[in-house]
RNA sequence: GGAGAGGUGUCUGAGUGGUCGAAAGAGCACGCCUGGAAAGUGUGUAUACUUCAAAAGGGUAUCGAGGGUUCGAAUCCCUCCCUCUCCGCCA
């Protein structure tokens, strides 16, 4: 949600946002006149019933004919305050549709444009020469196959497209990576929590993720419940409706869920393998703190989620997500893609996000602190979205004989295993 | 799934039609007291809106949510939500 005072304020530095975004400008001067009428229909309710309670205090002690009088007139004040009521509520719960419709103000230093305008901000490590070492790549669905570590074949049968198990090694290469991760958070300070996959409307509302990115939520209709894509939709809400004391910020929490997407408009898209697809498990960050300092903790979170990516010896780059693609939420994103070998290109493993106080405005989340109560910060970052780094992982350190190098860093987590070796069918 | 109990401010907890944004206690903050602390003592301590106001302050709303009765609702009626206890079932 975004802020009515800035809206009334400085209408054009919104427009200019919406823009930017691809988004309706004309939203700016919609939600400015219901926000007046709001405010004028609210002021005529107050009078209505400031005067109305002072005439029950004196029926109280009237008696006789000033009683009958006084009566009359608070009959036809009590109808009055009603209609004015009505006319209020009607008018604040307009303003509060228009307002959940704008998307976060953008960042003044996120690139303007679509998906394709992104801004490279740094390459780490250098991608693996497979031509030099005299190779060819396998992907990592055959890799999968001859490790035994991935049965995409057999999840087709039980559940469909998109969907796979990861089987022995495979298996145990999700919890060393989720343990991994974990305890780096912890590390660092963070607390580990196990969030609900479902939940209420309002979270997931709040979060922001029932706008653009409403047809990839699954639903269960028949429950009222959403099934989460992201475990930043429970740890967001978690504080929902709450006031912090600011001397508790920033609060850090890493969340360890599964995440299902519907995948909606990417058919043909990624149909091979496990880059996309409609259930997987992640290691989400999510930072509580206040406005000043959200900046400083979206570079923290990034740093973070380098540290695991170097920790697992990837080639990556990081980029400045443009206007277009960041999501309502988001002032500014930063992704980080890790190289992929056989499809020689760089692929999102993980993203930055802060989103300032738009969704603590949507959670009614405050700080208490100097200078009264008013919205807090939250940002999320991604530490570990299993799949696809068990994508870079087994592409990326593969040995000719279909073998594949377990990063120093992880094997501790693998029973100090170095080597995850092919398997008989 | 069956039966029952209950939702009041940071917490405990009073309050069954008006003077109740709400007793009392605890906690917390500040002050007094003290060599320092404890005890004691005093004051303060919800949130939101506001085309009322420079400010102090004022007005309005909120006692799980929504609706109803009434001049007037925390209090009466209806619907919904949530929590707890017991029984059943179950990872």
């Amino acid at each position: 949600m975004i802020d009515l005072r800035l809206l009334r304020e400085d209408p054009d530095r919104v427009r200019a946002s919406q823009r930017a975004r691809g988004e309706d400008v004309a939203l700016v001067d919609a939600l400015l006149s219901a926000d007046e009428r709001r405010r004028s229909s609210g002021s005529r309710f107050d009078e209505l019933r400031n005067e109305q309670k002072l005439i029950g205090n004196r029926i109280r002690s009237a008696q006789g004919d000033e009683k009958a009088e006084l009566l009359k007139r608070a009959s036809t004040l009590a109808a009055e305050a009603k209609a004015a009521g009505a006319e209020q509520s009607e008018a604040a719960e307009e303003a509060k549709r228009l307002q959940g419709l704008f998307a976060n103000l953008l960042h003044p230093d996120a690139p303007v444009g679509g998906e394709e305008d992104f801004v490279t901000l740094e390459h780490v490590g250098t991608p693996r020469d497979f031509a030099a070492e005299d190779f060819e790549p396998r992907d990592h669905v055959e890799l999968g196959r001859i490790l035994g570590a991935i049965d995409i074949e057999r999840a087709a049968k039980v559940s469909g497209s998109r969907f796979y198990y990861l089987t022995g090694i495979g298996a145990l290469l999700e919890l060393a990576l989720v343990n991994m991760a974990i305890a780096q958070a912890v590390e660092a300070g963070f607390t580990p929590m196990l969030t609900p996959a479902l939940v209420k409307p309002r979270a997931m509302e709040g979060t922001g993720f029932l706008g653009q990115a409403a047809e990839n939520v699954f639903r269960l209709e028949e429950d009222d419940f959403y099934l989460v894509g992201t475990s930043e939709v429970p740890l967001a809400a978690y504080h929902m409706d709450e006031i912090i004391d600011a001397d508790r910020l920033p609060l850090r929490y890493a969340g360890f869920s599964p995440c299902v997407r519907r995948e909606a408009g990417t058919y043909g898209k990624d149909t091979r393998g496990i880059i996309r697809v409609h259930q997987f498990d992640k290691v989400e960050m999510f930072v509580f703190t206040t406005p000043e300092e959200a900046e400083a903790e979206h570079q923290r979170l990034l740093q973070w989620e380098k540290d695991f990516l170097d920790k697992l010896e990837l080639a990556y780059r990081v980029i400045d997500v443009a206007s277009g693609d960041l999501g309502s939420s988001a002032t500014r994103k930063f992704d980080i893609e890790a190289w992929i070998p056989t499809q020689g290109k760089y692929r999102e493993l993980t993203s930055a996000s802060n989103c300032t106080e738009y969704q603590s405005r949507r959670l009614d989340i405050r700080m208490r602190g100097e200078g009264g109560n008013r919205p807090l910060a939250t940002l999320n970052g991604t530490l570990c979205a299993v799949p696809r780094t068990i994508v870079a992982i087994l592409e990326t350190h593969q040995q000719a004989d279909g073998s594949v190098l377990v990063p120093e860093a992880l094997r501790p987590y693998l029973g100090g295993r170095s080597v995850l070796e092919p398997v008989g069918k």
